[in-house]
Order: structure tokens, then sequence, then C-alpha cells
DNA sequence: TGCTATTTGTACGTATGTATC
DNA sequence: CGATACATACGTACAAATAGC
């Protein structure tokens, strides 16, 4: 028995290195959003590779969200603030390759949501709630007349109760998840036939969840945040993942 | 009014209609999962770009985890399966970023974990269910010896309840917070002092889970599984936050 | 085993379009 | 408008690694 234990080497690429470092400095915080990266040429000196080297590099930073480069700009390669692109990127990625049915987001986003919900019933401010109160309105003015309008102000609704619930996690995910379904669907939720009657019910479904809120009762705000959830898109699901969603009713 | 709307003009880098084509190419099933893409040379030939061009477009595709590219192989580069790994990437970075809290991550898993509980309860198999249990009875075969296989005992075990529960999004999101959390802290953890009773208290609130499962109790099982988190975790968050994590075990 | 052909990894030079001053 | 510095893209060259013989 013993002896040392060794481990498998990784060849590691030379951009691979960069990328690690750069990554480091900006999550670390030593390189803030608005801050510029040295310029290609800089850092083909800084790191003694050459300038294909740096270029991968930052191909692969830009992918992740991390830094933005322009052509022509005087100064080098732009810190990006925190964004949740790349993990919107990355989700649906995986909802394609991994097929995730919309059965499954719709579920997720019941999840989450009625989690967001439930949180925000405990931790909302007062003027928390005049946002989602507002957001409402918003959604009850825009009703039958401007279809784009009633889904900003929905979006604008979940994210005052998701940053009322106080996770930024949640908020974050409920976001990416909402975004994909939306896409996934956009036309028939547009082309429904009874789509007046559904945005009605939706606005009447929020302020009852805005009421559970007020009240300070997580477990009604949750249950019917959830149960609009289902109504508003049960339609779109098939009937075998439908009673997979109801089992999140009870 | 009227006249044509006019978009704005968004110029778009060569690299990455590179991206866009092979992304599309793998997302559609075009290419599956094994298959080899074109030599770098012959891209070249087919997209009429230079290989340096080729070459960051083949790294963003692989930091999206879409690809894989070695040295010398005569094949070019592999597609690969599908794999978490550029969710959990861009989730760790969110995580520093966005400077999310432990207790955040330990909520948001509490969340998702009482979620496939709930879930497995209603469509849980024997089998599935003998799959918990003999996680179970692998976690206490390591308990105080192997911490290792103690951890892989209870990731096998979660993983085999939200595979029970019939949603991928929710078994990825969950195993990828958990290996973020158990990152952020597997030090303190190790070096707990009353780590063996937490590892026994941690199995007892398992097989609590694994009854109410196979009871058929899903609310049951959900409340139990927060718990059981929430205990085990709890040591590891300040007070401020564990009191939101509090708002999920009523 | 060694050899060879091919491919990727890396380096370097150059031309071009663009943003800033 | 010009000058400057930058990113973008192309092309060539060579080293290192792999597969197949």
């Amino acid at each position: 028995m013993g002896g040392p234990r060794f481990e498998p080497v990784r060849t590691v690429r030379a951009y691979e290195r960069v990328v690690e470092q750069v990554e480091e400095a900006i999550e670390s915080g030593a390189l803030s959003p608005g801050e510029r990266l040295p310029s290609e040429r800089e850092l083909m000196v800084q790191f003694s590779v050459s300038r294909s080297t740096v270029r991968e590099a930052l191909r692969v930073l830009q992918a992740r969200g991390l830094v933005r480069s322009r052509p022509g700009d005087p100064n080098g390669a732009e810190v990006l603030p925190f964004s949740p692109a790349a993990l919107h990127k990355s989700m649906t990625t995986l909802a394609r390759v991994a097929e995730l049915s919309l059965g499954e987001l719709v579920q997720f986003r019941m999840v989450l949501d009625g989690a967001a919900v439930l949180l925000a019933a405990r931790l909302r401010t007062e003027e928390q709630l005049a946002e989602m109160g507002a957001a409402v309105a918003a959604m009850r003015a825009a009703a039958g007349t401007d279809e784009e309008a009633f889904g900003a102000a929905d979006v604008a609704f979940h994210d005052a109760v998701a940053r009322a619930g106080g996770n930024k996690l949640i908020q974050i995910c409920t976001d990416v998840v909402r975004s994909i379904v939306v896409k996934l669907i956009a036309d028939r939720i547009a082309a429904a036939p009874d789509r007046e009657e559904l945005m009605r019910r939706s606005i009447r479904h929020h302020e009852e969840v805005i009421a559970a809120i007020r009240a300070g009762d997580g477990p009604l705000a949750a249950r019917l945040s959830r149960k609009a959830m289902y109504d508003y898109y049960a339609g779109y699901v098939g009937e075998g993942e439908r009673s997979a969603l109801r089992a999140l009713l009870e």
C-alpha cells in the first residue's frame, strides 16, 4: 500500500492559461466592470504568447460574457458588468440538446416562482408591494391592446416578486427560463383564440397573489402563483405532462 | 406614416457565423455526439475563412461544451454528448461575480430538492425507490470512515430522487448548485467537530424522506427534505440568512 | 518498434476597416 | 480632415501530437 498518489497529467493549452488568469482577475474583483484589458499586442507581451493565442483566449472570455472587444477601440477589451447572458445561453442550449419539454420548463417556473412568492410574502417591503401593484396596473392597461407591453409588465411583476424574495439565484433563473418558454411558444400564445380571456384571468390571478403577499400568507400566495402559471400555460402542454404539473397544485 | 421599418445593422464577425452554423447543426441533431467535424483546413475551405477564424469559432464551441479538439487527431473536432458542464461553469461564474451568498445557494437547493422529492413521491417506481435505499445504505456504510464515499452516496441519493421526479432541468440544476455549495464549504464540512453526528442525522433524515416517498406523501416528503438540508447546512450560514431559510420550513 | 502523413497548437507578418483624438 | 492605435481577418511557417502502417 501507499507510495505517492500520482495524478494524470493534463496538458493545458496556452490560451487556457491566459483565460484562467484574466478570469481570476475579473471574478476576484481585481478588474472591475468598465475597466479595460490591455490591448491584444500588450497582452501578447505580458503573457509571452502570440497574437492568435491572445485572441482565442479573448473569444472564450467573450463567450462567457466577461469581456467585449470592438474593432477600432483605442483601449483594449472592456470588462463587462455581470449579466446572466452566459447562463441564458447555456440553458437554451441545454433545453435543445437535452430535449427539455415545455412541461419541464413550465414546471421549473412553477417551482421557482412559487418559492419566490412564498419568500416575498415574508420579506417584501411596502415599496416592493407598490411595484407589484404598478406592474399589474400596467398589465391591465395593456390588456387586449398592446401584446408587447402586457408581456413586459408581466416580466416586471415577476421580477419585483423575485427581488422581494431576496434570492438573486431564483430571480435570475426564473427570468432565464421564462424567456426560453416565451420564445418557445410566443407564436402560439399570440394566436390563442381566447387570448383576451387568458389575459384577464391572468391579471385577476396576479391580483390575488399580491393580496396574499400583502397579507403575509406565503403558502397561499405560492399556491395561487402556481395555479396562475398552470392556467396560463397548461393549454400548450400535452396531457401526460399536464398531470405532472398538477402535482404541484395541491 | 409607414415606409419600410429599417432595423439597425449589427456587424457580425466571421467567426460568429461559423459558430452559428455549427451550433445549429449540432443542436438540430444533424451532427450527433461522437461524430467528427471536418478538419480545420477543411472547414476553412467550406466556410471560406482563414484558419484563425475557424479556430476562434472552435474555441467558442468548445467553451460551450459542444465540441472538443485534440492536437494531432486525424479526424476533426469531436461532437460531444450533452453535458451540463457549460451550465456549471456559467453558474459558478455567476455565483462569484453576482456575489451569491451561501444562504442563497442553499435556499435554492431547498426549493428544487423539495420539489423533486414532491414529484418523486408521485412518480417513483419501485426500482427507483430501491436505488434511493441503496444510496442511503452506502451512506451508512461510509459514515465515519470514508468521507468521499459518503458524499458520493449522498449525490447518488439526490440524483435518484431527481430522476424519479421526472424533471431533467430540476435534476441538472440541483446537481450543479450542489457541487458549487460543496466546493464552497468542503473544508469547513470536513473540519466540523460534530461531523460524525451530522452524518448520522443526515442518514436518518434521508430514511424519513424515503419513507414519505414510499407512502406517496409528497408534501411531507418535501418538508422533511427541506428540513434535512437546513439542518445540514444551517451551521455554515449566517443568522440573518438562516431566518430566510426557515421561511421554507413551514 | 520506428516511420510517415496528417492534424492541431502556436508564432509571426501583413492588410484592412474602424474608433478616437 | 489626418494621425494614431486598435481589432479583424488572412496567410505562412514550424513545432508537437496522433493515428496508421
